[in-house]
DNA sequence: GTCTATAGCCCGATAGAC
DNA sequence: GTCTATCGGGCTATAGAC
């Protein structure tokens, strides 16, 4: 929604301010760009950025609102462009890390907020059940969107587990320090084939116990507050 | 290394500090305590303890120190009651965790470094390298010090792998609500028993040309900096 | 409701005297 | 090895302009 039209002189200025910090924080990182900083270059009182912003650390849930944008705009030509669960799959994982490529190194010193389960930053605190389902969105995507049958009692444990696997992606792209993060593409085409495999093949009739168990312990040890 | 007797003199303010910190650390959390706080509380100066611990951080890393040696402690009998590889296995993560309680909330508080690549705090920091060949070396023995017969080609990988088997599990335990945590004790048992067959199939002469191309592929993406 | 300006608290970290 | 003093930055508060 960075759009020429905007509602409010508020929503302009709230958008103006985000942007600016998004940018200063890919150019310095996160720490050392100071909310001092952001107003000044965004042209207000320090106080104004506060208006808008409740804290610093609100300025990252709404970056991260934006990368999910960016993600769906590219994903939405892969979605489109096949109905192979495997290409689907792997299709949006390396879209979506495309998509992430310019944030990475700001990515890089904010991920820590992944983990902290205190804190709203996390991706698994109701503070962001929104993007979160945002993301998950996607990969129900992926799967409805194939043309392979699935079974139908799977409900929301397959996008469930398959966001998991994406954010066990990004962790490790993250922390990947090859050459353009080879690695990670190779690990995504690996790992990607392999997990639709084991989806199919549990998806078959005789699986049919087998999946029942299986969904009773993704239920049970699922971590999200699930839907 | 609380003992009575401590060198100099540095060595016991250094000790005061530390123990000053973690006990205020677990009784108000990471953020709140402030250095001021653990300063006066442990009757120096504030100067005095940034020149123990060049940063609140370090402090951390110095806890993170004690609680491997408190699960060395707890796993001791664990490792010396039993030689199947499963009793084991997962004696040693449930004993883990038993010593890792009283540092619950703090490690709670304190677990988002863990996601972050550019902290000297993440588990896969060369800052704390010293720590986690400490925490693989507990599975080193688990695997070592058991009956069964394992495939001698593994090398590093396996403790590598049980390693992060186990990072699995303290972030389940981390955010694991439920009373007692006694999801993650089932979580425990499931998933050891689980990965034991795993392990002892896979050391079958039958599988050594699966077994090569896994550990490549573990060789190829292990994130540590591996030995 | 949107915004400026300023003053100030708190805290992590540092400098330099003793 | 220990101190005091000080800085920079997150965050708050308030008073007022439009």
């Amino acid at each position: 929604m960075t759009a020429t039209t905007m509602r409010s002189k508020g929503e302009r200025t709230k958008d103006l301010i985000l942007t600016t910090a998004i940018s200063m924080f890919q150019k310095m990182g996160y720490e050392s760009t100071t909310m001092r900083a952001i107003a000044l270059a965004s042209g207000v009182a320090l106080g104004n950025a506060y208006y808008y912003f409740q804290s610093k650390e609100h300025l990252v849930l709404a970056l991260y609102e934006r990368t999910l944008n960016d993600q769906w705009a590219a994903c939405k030509p892969v979605l489109l462009s096949s109905r192979s669960m495997k290409k689907r799959l792997a299709g949006v994982l390396h879209a979506q890390l495309g998509a992430l490529t310019p944030y990475r190194e700001v990515l890089h010193s904010l991920f820590r907020f992944g983990a902290d389960p205190t804190s709203p930053l996390s991706p698994f605190a109701p503070e962001s059940a929104a993007i979160r389902e945002g993301a998950k969105g996607l990969f129900q995507n992926v799967v409805a969107g194939s043309q392979e049958k699935i079974s139908t009692d799977i409900g929301d444990a397959l996008p469930y587990c398959l966001w998991l696997y994406h954010m066990g992606i990004v962790f490790f792209w993250l922390h990947d320090s090859s050459t353009g993060q080879n690695k990670t593409t190779k690990l995504i085409d690996l790992t990607s084939d392999l997990i639709v495999s084991f989806i199919l093949l549990n998806s078959l009739p005789l699986f049919k116990p087998f999946r029942r168990t299986l969904l009773k312990l993704i239920e049970e040890f699922r971590l999200d507050n699930a839907a």
